[in-house]
RNA sequence: GCCGGUUUAGCUCAGCAGGUAGAGCAGCUGAUUUGUAAUCAGAAGGUCGCGGGUUCGAUUCCUGCAACCGGCACCA
């Protein structure tokens, strides 16, 4: 038998017969590593113990002290033991597949009747039942007309159609945990006795179409959570609870922010203190965009389809486009018009309007357009998907050499602003030509280095992703980080060769004859409507002074104090804070906590002891104790925090 | 749009194996004048999401629809 070698993490090397599993590796290092081995790493791939090492490489013996290895073969068993689990119970049901996500793993099931959540509990008894057996886990390699006779006699429609799926070449794998056994790509734990039984737990049920493919049958899919042990589980758990209660659903309906109601699915009713925050938000934007050199627009919320099937949004995105049918006087048919589901089409009319010259390039036009798409009905969710919002927009019209610089000033105008609002960190994803796609391999290539270079001067930590780009061109996105570390797709960036065409866009160049501009789209807020949703949620409420819709209230401690509260509120509303008296008949504790709870920024509690020295005791939100300023030091102080972050 | 669930007072939620509903908080009224996260008392508040059916009788059972929630699909 031929000899191979193998590498450490240490840097040594041995050799061994050909063949040679990693658990016998591990016995060789070290008994007592082998003891707590779970799998390896060869040459970066994971595998089995029990996995014969046919070539030499670099190999690392993984343990429960690995995280990611460990979480993974965790999660992927248990993925197995709640599918035996199942068709234990239910011999009935049809498996699928079962992959790791997450926190933990899903598995997909074919069943005629749902699941329940009684029956989640029952899943994890018998889950329970299958690890204190400590069933070894095998695998075998079969050849696939074996694998087919097997689940055409077990009668496994789904899983038939993934050995179908399995490319030539590749080996069909299975894995016997006990008794049971599933076709699966593994890596694999040794035993199930491996798997922490205090560590996981069966989150909920949903549907989910087979293969993601919303033309193939749905099935149950049963969602858990895993962990190496149970404090990670309940640290988990806790996490979910805390996401649960900056809910801005929630918040807004505990901090009077907006509603909505059932004759306007998906269409906000902003409430006095939520419009507050939009409209500091909507200035804030005016002001960044007006010194960044665009020049703001309105153009219509109602156009006819003509325009829609010209721009070719018609034809595309019909479907999801409110229809407006008019009775005109006179006509002998309806008129078509559409609520605009986007703003670039009107704005190429603006454009078109005079004839452009070299030198009015480049021609930055924003709007704070109001779009509506007919989102389907099971994708709304509070602010974040919406059927009416509004979009911070803007289309670049520039000459194809413009189109790096004009790049690089949006990144960095990007940045700033994500910044000012509070997000830190975000990531950038260049997306490249896909295979359907208008516009010569020439411009391809000089859109792509342009965005690639104008990234490449901000930062250097960016993903690409081939083929996603739109089919008029190459784009950026920018996802921001919140506060607990979720991802929201926000601004965008997208270079756009078609709609100048579609829509008759040209200008007048040096060399006397008419060109074509390139259209660049772009938004770093997304909709107004979202990013407030986020803001809400990464504050859990809690917004910095100059976004916060109630930023003082002014409370008194007695009754014979609510003459001077009054003059305090004045004072402050001279400064141009929103200021408001609570000079209601109850305790202070009482007001302090209603308004800490209402995410009130700052409480001036005012008794006899202010009115008579003219000072204020200002409370802070989240802060234990008060500090007692004069009326004016205690004007300065909030009015300097509350100005807006590019006014300081 | 698809699968499952939910819908009872302004909010959070009980309840009803069919005999038209109950709590806490909020709101209202009164008392209390209070020092930094809930003062006490009283009265009031609901066509039990909307429509149809079964029944002597439906908030409860059946059915259709809507909205919302959790996912899936979609997201110019």
């Amino acid at each position: 038998m031929s000899q191979i070698s193998l590498s450490f993490p240490d840097g040594n090397s041995r050799d061994y017969p050909a063949g040679i599993t990693a658990a016998e590796v591990a016995e060789s290092i070290a008994p007592s590593l082998a003891k707590r081995a779970i799998s390896a790493n060869l040459d970066g791939r994971h595998i089995d113990l029990a996995w014969p090492i046919a070539e030499s490489g670099a190999i690392t013996i993984n343990t429960m002290k690995d995280e990611a290895p460990a979480l993974e073969l965790i999660r992927h068993d248990f993925a197995h033991v709640m599918a035996r689990a199942v068709q234990e119970i239910w011999p009935d049901v049809k498996v699928t597949i079962g992959p790791v996500r997450d926190h933990g793993w899903f598995y997909d099931f074919d069943r005629k009747e749902p699941f329940t959540p009684e029956d989640l509990g029952r899943i994890e008894a018998k889950m329970k039942e299958i690890i204190a057996a400590r069933d070894p886990v095998r695998t075998e390699i079969w050849d696939r007309e074996r694998a087919i006779a097997h689940y055409k006699g077990q009668n496994e429609p789904f899983k038939l159609e993934l050995i179908d799926r399995i490319p030539e070449g590749e080996d069909v794998r299975m894995y016997w945990h006990g008794e049971w056994q599933d076709l699966c790509r593994g890596p694999h734990l040794q035993n199930t006795g491996q798997l922490p039984a205090d560590a996981f737990r069966l989150t909920h049920v949903a549907g989910a179409y087979w293969l993601g493919d919303a033309s193939r049958p749905m099935l149950q899919r049963i969602y858990g959570v895993a962990f190496r042990n149970k404090a990670d589980l309940k640290a988990h758990l806790t996490m979910l609870e805390e996401a649960a209660k900056r809910d801005h659903r929630k918040l807004g309906r505990e901090m009077e922010l907006f509603h909505f109601q059932e004759e306007a699915p998906g269409m906000v009713f902003w409430h006095p203190n939520g419009w507050t925050i939009y409209r500091e938000l909507e200035a804030y934007m005016r002001r960044r965009l007006t010194r960044a050199g665009y020049k703001e627009i309105k153009t219509p919320q109602v156009v006819d389809r003509i325009l829609w099937e010209k721009s070719g949004h018609w034809e595309a995105y019909r479907e999801n486009m409110f229809i407006v049918e008019v009775d005109e006087e006179g006509a002998k048919e309806k008129r078509t018009n559409a609520l605009k589901p986007m703003n670039c089409p009107c704005h190429v009319q603006v454009y078109n309007q005079g004839l452009k010259s070299y030198r009015d390039l480049p021609l930055r036009l924003a709007e704070f357009g109001s779009c509506h798409r007919y989102e389907s009905s099971g994708s709304m969710h509070g602010l974040m998907r919406v059927r009416g919002f509004v979009q911070d927009d803007a289309h670049i019209f520039c000459t194809e050499d413009q189109i790096e610089a004009e790049c690089a000033s949006f990144l960095d105008l990007l940045g700033s602003v994500y910044a000012d609002l509070g997000f830190e960190k975000f990531d950038i994803k260049l997306s490249t030509r896909p295979e359907t796609r208008v516009g010569s391999d020439e411009i391809w290539d000089k859109a792509e280095t342009a965005l690639e270079a104008a990234i490449l001067k901000v930062r250097n930590d960016f993903e690409v992703d081939p083929g996603e780009g739109a089919f008029y061109g190459p784009k950026l996105d920018f996802k921001l980080t919140d506060a607990i570390g979720r991802e929201w797709q926000c601004g965008t960036f997208q270079v756009d060769f078609n709609l100048p065409v579609r829509l008759d866009a040209e200008y007048i160049g040096e060399d006397g004859g008419k060109h074509r501009p390139v259209m660049l789209h772009r938004a770093i807020l997304g909709s107004f409507e979202r990013f407030i949703g986020i803001l809400i949620e990464n504050y859990s409420g809690k917004l910095p002074l100059w976004l916060a819709p109630r930023q003082v209230v002014v409370a008194s401690i007695v009754s014979d104090a609510d003459d001077y509260v009054r003059r305090v509120v004045d004072a402050l509303r001279a400064a141009g804070l929103r200021a408001e008296a609570d000079t209601r008949n109850e305790k202070i504790n009482y007001k302090v906590r209603e308004h800490s709870v209402g995410k009130v920024p700052a409480i001036l509690a005012i008794g006899m002891k202010e009115v008579e020295a003219g000072t204020v005791s200002l409370r802070r939100l989240d802060s234990q104790g008060s500090r007692t300023l004069s009326l004016e030091e205690a004007v300065a102080e909030l009015s300097a925090e509350a100005a807006p972050p590019d006014l300081r």
